[in-house]
DNA sequence: GTCGGGTACTTTTTT
DNA sequence: AGTACCCGAC
């Protein structure tokens, strides 16, 4: 341990050897953060004794926490085995898995995803049979909040008892008890039972108090209310809490991340020891300098300045296209370019603010030959024909699961359909079992056709012998004659996109196979957990020939070489539904983010025009980009049409012309920016395309007469060539 | 009961 | 643009 200290610098030794009691340790981007934190568990484990067992580290996403168990393997040996290094929802489902059945839940509960959720709502809206007001996402959206802050239905109706709160928590009480029936649990349910076992058992509590000695949090700066509480509790008894974050990077106040958690540690733990680390290994003072010019503009911060003995480096470079198809061939021609300069491929990444901004990028990238690929976006395990195979395992591990069940009787077809269906819940609810209880005694059922009946307790006998024996099954071996008996691949090749589908399956499969390889056989809730659980950003590879795509949340604790980030545009980043104070100060720091994952160069790029929702819109650049020191900048781009590359002189305003897929200026076309000529309104400039052919209408900005929208075919306009 | 066309809406970000 | 959903027709 002595020789590992020498390789700390002496803030983070200091904060690696720090003793018991509250830790902060403030961390700037690209300050060693991990090792940190690394160094002081193996301490904490070697020093000061500590049992792995006695130690909670919790990480924002499961590959940082995959990561950091790998390290430790490396500096510890074995005993890193036990160790809890998790996100706060896995280590929340650990504990459920123990303790879940006192709150009246089975130890093999499902956890929902996001789609699962909303068909639940949309059921709790139609018994509920409220009609107007809320709709399901709105919904949703506020439970999640609500679960987020640790409050109940009744509580959210005792704090907001207007018309929509009364609404939101009537369907929040029918969700829940819904979800309950299911016994399903959604993500936020993870954080908000547990932490509702921890205040209501105090027994729980102790055990758990007793068992975790030291409790350590990355990304604390993104943490939310509940997740807030649930560390006070644990951490209450041992005094032993020591996170570490920065508040510039807190990007997630969106879903209820609570940026105070971190600016008023202090306060909530008042002999706290801080420490702050501000040398960046990671990035060139250039971009160093850049990223503090526009996080400087934030108002809810601490000042404080990183530094770096790193080289100065190149310029920052900006370059603007006509279209989001020239600022994507720019990136993919840039890609290639520095290829030839010695830049592989997977050391080079490209961020956007939207998953939509992709499509563009990656045709871009495939015209050129870059390979590449998006990560997040869809999920894999969202797909639809994998959701369909997993409702067949989901029922299996948690027969109480209906919803999964509904799933599974349609897909195959099976001649089962949505009215047998709701004759059979019926059933279900008159006798007070759960539907698959009821699909046993379909025979006994008169409303249903014996034809139908017997299909469906042929399928009953099935699920139920398969839920014998999963026990002793691989989850592969549960896959594959799921997938034969059901006729799976026959029913995709039904399809017209079956070729595609199968893929998602055979994908799937072996993903089961590299999880038996090693859990062995009855591991199909562990297997379903890890399936809900995952994060887009634990697919980020770590090694492979690809350049990667991703949004900027999802780029938080990665680092490349060159850095590419598109789309700088005011309405699309900052965001038009980010436009609140705190929220454009969320959207700088989603920037800050951003810039400071590079290490030796950095792009930025925005469009003069971009189609949002099939219309063509005029784009202006982002405000942060003006708060870029622009000494540091160099703008990039051709002058016009059919001209090299070259270097602006500062100050020239460029426009890369050269692969537009705008019409040539003067051909009557009208595109947005084409200055046009109309009999009243005199001269004017297009702002935005609606609509195409016959009804095609234009926002037009006319010099005197104002904004107009026109429909093209009776305004009798006439192009004016640009000078 | 299913197909198809028209319409309205969307995702901003994710465990 | 794409899609989810609703209503009317076969």
């Amino acid at each position: 341990m002595t020789n590992r200290l020498d390789e700390l610098n002496p803030a983070q030794r200091a904060a690696v050897t720090a003793g018991d009691g509250p830790v902060l340790i403030l961390a700037g981007a690209g300050s060693g953060k991990t090792r940190v934190i690394t160094y002081r568990i193996a301490y904490l484990l070697e020093e000061r004794k500590l049992a792995p067992r006695q130690l909670l580290a919790v990480t924002f996403t499961n590959k940082a926490a995959a990561e950091m168990k790998e390290r430790l393997r490396a500096l510890l040996g074995n005993s890193a085995g036990e160790l809890w290094i998790s996100t706060f929802h896995s280590a929340c489902a650990r504990i459920l898995r123990q303790e879940i059945e006192v709150l009246g839940y089975g130890r093999n509960f499902t956890v929902f995803d996001e789609g699962d959720a909303a068909t639940t709502i949309h059921w709790a809206l139609e018994s509920a049979g409220a009609s107007g007001g809320l709709g399901v996402g709105a919904l949703r959206t506020r439970i999640d909040q609500a679960k987020n802050e640790g409050l109940g239905p009744a509580e959210l109706a005792a704090r907001d008892p207007s018309g929509e709160g009364a609404l939101t928590a009537e369907i929040y009480r029918l969700y829940q008890s819904r979800l309950k029936s299911l016994n399903a649990l959604d993500f936020g349910d993870l954080l908000m039972l547990v932490h509702q076992l921890f205040t209501t058992r105090p027994e729980v509590l102790a055990r758990w108090q007793a068992r975790f000695n030291y409790v350590l949090v990355d990304e604390y700066q993104d943490t939310n209310r509940v997740q807030y509480l649930l560390l006070q509790a644990l951490a209450r008894a041992s005094g032993n809490l020591c996170v570490v974050g920065d508040e510039d990077q807190s990007i997630y106040r969106w879903r209820g991340a609570d940026i105070r958690n971190i600016l008023e540690f202090e306060r909530d733990f008042p002999n706290a020891l801080v420490f702050k680390l501000e040398q960046n290994y990671r990035s060139t003072k250039t971009i160093l300098a850049a990223a503090h010019s526009v996080i400087a503009n934030n108002l809810e911060r601490k000042e404080k300045r990183l530094w770096t003995e790193n080289e100065a480096g190149e310029q920052i470079v900006h370059y603007t296209g006509v279209t989001e198809r020239d600022e994507a061939d720019f990136i993919a021609r840039e890609i290639g370019r520095l290829g030839q300069e010695g830049f592989r491929p997977a050391e080079m990444v490209v961020f956007y603010r939207t998953n939509a901004q992709s499509r563009v990028i990656e045709e871009a990238l495939v015209r050129r030959r870059v390979p590449y690929y998006v990560v997040g976006g869809v999920r894999f395990y969202e797909r639809r024909e994998v959701k369909d195979l997993l409702a067949y395992l989901r029922l299996i591990a948690n027969p109480a699961d209906a919803l999964s069940l509904e799933r599974l009787t349609a897909v195959p077809p099976r001649g089962v359909g949505a009215r047998t269906l709701e004759v059979l819940g019926a059933a279900a609810a008159r006798e007070g079992v759960s539907l698959f209880a009821a699909m046993g005694r379909a025979e006994a059922e008169s409303a249903i056709a014996l034809r139908i009946a017997r299909q469906v307790s042929a399928l009953h006998q099935w699920l139920s012998a398969l839920i014998q024996n999963a026990a002793q099954m691989k989850v592969r071996e549960l896959l594959d004659e799921i997938v034969a008996r059901s006729g799976f691949f026959a029913y995709l090749d039904s399809l017209p996109d079956g070729a595609d589908r199968r893929e998602g399956v055979t994908e799937l499969l072996s993903a089961a196979a590299g999880f038996d390889q090693e859990h062995g056989p009855g591991g199909l809730t562990d297997f379903l957990e890890r399936v809900a659980l995952v994060s887009d950003s634990d697919q980020v590879a770590q090694a492979g020939g690809s350049a990667a795509l991703m949004t900027l949340h999802t780029c938080k604790g990665l680092e490349y070489p060159v850095v590419f980030i598109a789309g700088m545009e005011e309405g699309l980043f900052p965001h038009s539904r980010s436009q609140g104070a705190g929220e454009v100060e969320e959207e700088r720091r989603l920037l800050y983010v951003g810039m400071t994952r590079a290490r030796r160069l950095l792009y930025l790029t925005n469009t003069l025009s971009r189609e949002i929702y099939g219309t063509r819109q005029e784009a202006r650049p982002s405000r942060f980009l003006r708060e870029i020191d622009p000494t540091l900048i160099r703008r990039f781009a051709p002058a016009g049409r059919n001209e090299p590359l070259r270097v602006p002189a500062r100050g020239e305003i460029h426009v890369d012309y050269s692969d537009s897929q705008l019409p040539p200026a003067g051909d009557g076309d009208f595109g947005v920016g084409s200055r046009v000529a109309h009999p009243t309104f005199g001269a004017g400039v297009v702002r935005k395309r609606e609509g195409r052919g016959e009804g095609a209408k234009a926002w037009i900005q006319f010099e005197r007469a104002g904004t107009k929208l026109l429909v093209l075919k009776y305004a009798q306009l006439k192009p004016i060539a640009d000078s």
